[in-house]
Formats: C-alpha cells, sequence, structure tokens
DNA sequence: CGACGCATTGAAGAGAATCAACCGGTGTGG
DNA sequence: CCACACCGGTTGATTCTCTTCAATGCGTCG
C-alpha cells in the first residue's frame, strides 16, 4: 500500500475493487534481498516466477553469442519486472541487481490464479505492458538512429524523468547507480565511449557530475538532443469497470 | 475465419468462446485497402484506431527531430497494427503501407466494448502484447549490439521465420517487399551500408539474390550471425478458461 | 522518350571501437 | 596500519565500421 507496490501503480490507473486489491495485495507477500551484482533469474531459467521491485534498481540484460551483454531495461522501484515469464517457458533475459535489491517474488502459478478469478485485471497488466512497449519503441528509435551522444542524453533524461515520476523531490540531478559499463551495455556503447560522451554533455554545459550525482543543467536542449518526445497522456477508460 | 484473422490468432492461443469469437469477429467488419506508400495513421493523429493488417506488409515507424526515420517494426498479415493506441491519446508511430495492404479497421471505443463484456478476452491481448514484447527486446538486443551485418542477418531470419509461420509453404526464400532504405530504417543503418552488407552475405554464401527474392543458403550460419536465439514454447495456460 | 525510384559502386570523412596506460578510492589480508 | 589488489573512471593513440557525397545503371511508368 505505500505508494510503489503493484496495488498503487494499478489503482493509479483505474479503480480497483477492495477484493480486487486485496487479492493483488495477497501476491506480494513474499519478499527477498539480493546484494548488489547478485542474479534474481538468468537467462534460460525456467521462467516461474516474476518480480516487483521494492528498493533499488535492477537491470534485464540479454547475452549475445559473442559474449557481449545488451540490457534491454533498467528497472526503478515500483517496477513489474519478468512480466515475460508469463508467457515464455525459459527466462528470455537475466535480472541482475544493479544495487542491493529487494523485490516481491510473484508466484507465476499464483498470478494465473489471480486472472482465473478476476479476469478483469489482466486488462491492468495490459496497460502495463502496452506502457512499456511505448517505451521500448523510443528506445529502439534512440540505438537505431541516435548518435552516441544522443543515446546517453536519452538514457540520463529518461532515467530523471522516471525517478522524478517515483519521487516529485527530484528535481534536475539524481545518482547514477550503473556504472559506464553498465550505461554502455544500454546504449550500445563501450565503456569508453559513454566516458567520452557525457564529458561532452558536460563540456556543452548539458550536465554537470558531482561523483555520481548528475546534475541536468539545460534540460530542454538535452531532450531536443535526445530526440526526446513527451507521449503525453494516458488513457485507461477502456479498462471495464469493476463488476 | 481465414487463417489470419484475430479470432483465429486467438483460438491458437487458447480457445475461445462462440459468443467471444463472434464478438471479435464483428470488430473487424470494416476494412479498407491502401495503396503502396499510403499512410494508414499518422505520428499525433489522435489514437482512436487499431488496425488488422489482412494482406500486404505495412511498417510503424517514428521521426526524429532531426529527420531521419526508424521503423519500429515490419507487420505481416495477420498481425495487429497500432495496439498502442488503446493506451495513448495521441499515435506515437505512423503506420504505413509497404505495399498496396488490406487491413480491418478497429475502432478503440468497440474495442472498449468488447473488453467491457467480455473481460477475459484483455488476457488474451496481454498474451499478444508480451509475444511481441519479446520480439521487441531481441530487436534492442540487435540494434544495440549487433554489427551491420549481424543486423541485416537478423532482420532476414526475422522475416522469413515469420513468414514461414504464416504459410508454411515458404521454406528457405521469400519475396524482400522494402527497399533497402526502408531495410536501413529498420535497422538503423544507411541505404548505401545496407547494400553492402547484403552483398556481404551474399559474398559469404549465406544468402543468394534473385530481384526481390532472398534465398538463405545457410541459415544456422546465418542465424549464428545474427545472434538468433529461438524463444522456445509459449506458456499460455494462464489464459482463464472460458466461462 | 524522359523522369523517377531503386540498386549499386567508389572515394573520402566522421564516429565509435579497440588497445593501452594511469589514477583515485575502497577493501582486504598480512 | 600499511601494502596491495581491484574496480571504476579517465585519457591518448590507433584502427575500423559506418556514413556521406557523388556518380552510374537499370527498369518502370506517365
Amino acid at each position: 500500500m505505500d505508494g510503489n507496490g503493484l496495488v498503487a501503480r494499478m489503482s493509479r490507473l483505474s479503480p480497483l475493487a477492495a477484493s480486487e486489491a486485496k487479492a493483488i495485495a495477497g501476491l506480494e507477500g513474499r519478499q527477498r534481498s539480493w546484494r548488489r551484482g547478485a542474479y534474481l533469474q538468468r537467462e534460460n531459467d525456467r521462467a516461474d516466477e516474476l518480480f516487483i521491485l521494492r528498493d533499488g534498481w535492477a537491470i534485464a540484460a540479454t547475452l549475445l553469442n559473442d559474449g557481449s551483454r545488451q540490457i534491454v531495461q533498467v528497472h526503478l522501484p515500483g517496477e513489474l519486472m519478468g512480466s515475460a515469464n508469463l508467457l515464455a517457458t525459459r527466462v528470455p533475459q537475466s535480472l541482475c541487481a544493479v544495487t542491493e535489491v529487494t523485490a516481491a517474488v510473484i508466484d507465476r502459478g499464483a498470478l494465473a490464479r489471480l486472472m482465473k478469478d478476476h479476469p478483469r485485471l489482466a486488462a491492468y497488466f495490459l496497460a502495463l505492458a502496452e506502457l512499456d512497449r511505448l517505451a521500448m519503441a523510443d528506445r529502439i528509435a534512440s540505438l537505431g538512429r541516435g548518435s552516441g551522444r544522443a543515446r546517453i542524453a536519452a538514457f540520463l533524461i529518461d532515467l530523471m524523468i522516471r525517478l522524478r515520476r517515483l519521487d516529485p523531490v527530484v528535481e534536475n540531478s539524481f545518482a547514477m547507480r550503473l556504472t559506464q559499463e553498465q550505461i554502455g551495455d544500454a546504449t550500445g556503447l563501450t565503456a569508453v565511449h559513454v566516458n567520452r560522451m557525457m564529458r561532452a554533455l558536460v563540456d556543452d554545459g548539458l550536465v554537470t557530475r558531482d561523483g555520481a550525482v548528475v546534475v541536468v543543467k539545460d534540460e530542454p536542449q538535452l531532450m531536443r538532443l535526445a530526440h526526446f518526445v513527451d507521449r503525453g497522456s494516458i488513457d485507461t477508460s477502456w479498462i471495464p469497470a469493476p463488476v
């Protein structure tokens, strides 16, 4: 019931019936912690668990057969992780703790029962999935057409906006919890080049850095460089009302 | 009821009740055709329609603010297009006919009514969305970490496998309906480089070409180059059974 | 026929990867 | 308590991939 559980997240999309909220909250019971660098799940594991990130940052990543790694997404607290495990029988992407992490573990079967008991809730999961697809499409555009600088800019902007949504205290700065190597794996660049592009952003006066803290000095300009588009408001009126 | 409507696609995921099948089929009534190059919808249009591609190829693409274009996905017959329009109020990606195209037009409101009347169906749309997310994650990996050759290889393999699923007559060859410019917009390369990478694949004996027809000569090798991973079987047992 | 769209090829230039070295902080074991 | 290892960030030099610019050819269609 704190602000970043699944119940809260879903309520924000559309009101939940009390029974539904209770059923969802029931899912989130089992909780575990992982230390920095630990894997919540590995590629090709049996896909029998999903997670809700409670605290810390985590990444979803695939290893390519040449040894390189691509980070598919960076998860922040409150997010559902491993939702592909609903459909897949084998885990498609590893989940790895970037910081110390706490997450609720959801049994795949329990989630299936939830949807059997409350079919309407599938619409909520659909909404979450569609939201994520929107974000993924933007990431595809950034990777496909952005220069190194643009990719880093997009990456920083994305993180900042999401952190801001999570906690309005975040104004124009945040603590970067990823190493430059990880940023490279997320943006399709090498760690060395990430370093240079970061520096370039600093030299251009778009951001400053103090240790791990990134301060965005010129947000509009950074957004322009990142080809950022505000996806605007979303509409969830199509989610059926509770009976 | 032909093999590539939404009813057929969803039945394949999990059996539909007769009433549900009928309701879905009702959605697909209105049908339209577009000629090659025409837009089914443009970015920033009001997001009030979705489409089911009946015939032809279509692409979903975003324009970046520097004028470049990124093709986010290539749609083949039978696929649901513009599903982001459920959630978004403005169209995030243009849909453009690559060939002459026929598609069923689904009113957003009608889809909302469908889910109100048959809440269980949201689970089907969720399954489709998750399937698509799996594919998008692989595309992100290809764009982020693949060389030019690897991206082209992945692009070709992906298309061939999807066409094969659509029509088992497809063995190891298919007609490429996209221009090299479009392939470039999909893979994040320039048209010129697409041309060279295609030639490189031919020179290596992995594929041959005859006009628009691409023949895959060494599928295992091409898959290896593409970092292809078979996502294996999918499990839809979590979709609630019909009442 | 001539314009146009698309594929192709060459040459030059920019952007990113690679290789290699160094630095500061942190943690650890002797 | 210090020496050392290790991790992550930084910088330079070089190499290579991909882009850019430009020109040519080929088929189609008005």
